[in-house]
DNA sequence: ATGGTGGCCTTGCCA
């Protein structure tokens, strides 16, 4: 199974660029993040002429993930199912494709250490953990992909003093994914990769791209299972090139299965 | 290639 995870930045700006990469890359299943699209604004039909059935968990302006499949979408669930109130955000959607319980995550960015928006995304990242201890067991296939808005290690980012007292980077923040990674995934394209300098998203300003300044924010984290069968893994920069890029490229896994 | 925000029902906010 080939699974993608991409923050695209407005699917309504990016369709076209979308649709032919996924042609070239025919994953059966992608994991989209920042759709900003209201709920019925979603181009299902374009995806479904490509073969994907989609499930789209949408707000409008901001947010909004989805999820496409070629190999089914079983028991789609939008939010966290942990008892807990309803996110204001439209930042998560679950589904089960090819018998794999997967993740389409947009975590908060936080905007600056202290800010009543970090409180939310580190409580955030919380109740993503509790969603998985209440909801799976680390003996399942599970894989929770997206844009995680915290580099874990100074390895990636392109100059930790640059992050200094910044977001993304912060203690707390790299605790918070830990605890996730402690329930029971790995970091795929970090067990292949451990060298530094490997990024998934440039900022559009400053020409960052050109001058390598990136961060690597976007994860494919696997169960056991299925992180032992992973097989091809790659950051594709080409689709950082070119006209109207995202500021995100995608990963892309395949699973041995 | 020899440079260099972009997206949002915009006139500032968010990333």
């Amino acid at each position: 199974m080939r699974i993608v995870t991409w923050n695209v930045n407005s699917l309504k700006a990016r369709l076209p660029r979308v649709l032919d990469w996924l042609e070239t890359m025919a994953p059966e299943v992608v994991c989209i993040q920042e759709t900003k699209l209201a709920e019925e604004a979603f181009p299902s039909d374009e995806f479904t002429d490509l073969g994907y059935e989609s499930v789209h968990h949408g707000q409008g302006q901001w947010n909004g993930v989805a999820i496409l499949s070629k190999v089914g979408i079983e028991d789609p669930v939008s939010g966290f199912s942990d008892g807990g109130d309803p996110d204001p955000d439209a930042r998560i959607i679950w589904a089960t494709c090819g018998g794999v319980r997967v993740a389409s995550a947009y975590i908060p960015n936080g905007r600056e250490v202290g800010h009543e928006h970090y409180a939310y995304k580190l409580g955030w990242l919380a109740r993503l953990r509790s969603h998985l201890e209440k909801n799976h067991s680390r003996k399942e296939d599970v894989l929770v992909l997206g844009d995680f808005n915290v580099a874990p290690e100074d390895i990636d980012v392109w100059d930790p003093k640059a992050f200094k007292g910044a977001t993304h980077v912060s203690q707390p923040e790299r605790d918070a994914f830990q605890d996730i990674l402690d329930w029971g995934l790995q970091d795929t394209f970090r067990n292949r990769y451990p060298e530094e300098g490997l990024y998934t998203f440039w900022d559009y300003r400053q020409g960052s791209f050109y001058k390598r300044y990136g961060m690597r924010i976007d994860f494919i984290l696997a169960t056991e299972s299925l992180a032992s069968q992973c097989g091809l893994i790659l950051v594709d920069r080409n689709a950082r090139k070119g006209e109207k890029p995202s500021d995100h490229a995608p990963l892309l896994a395949d699973f041995y299965r």
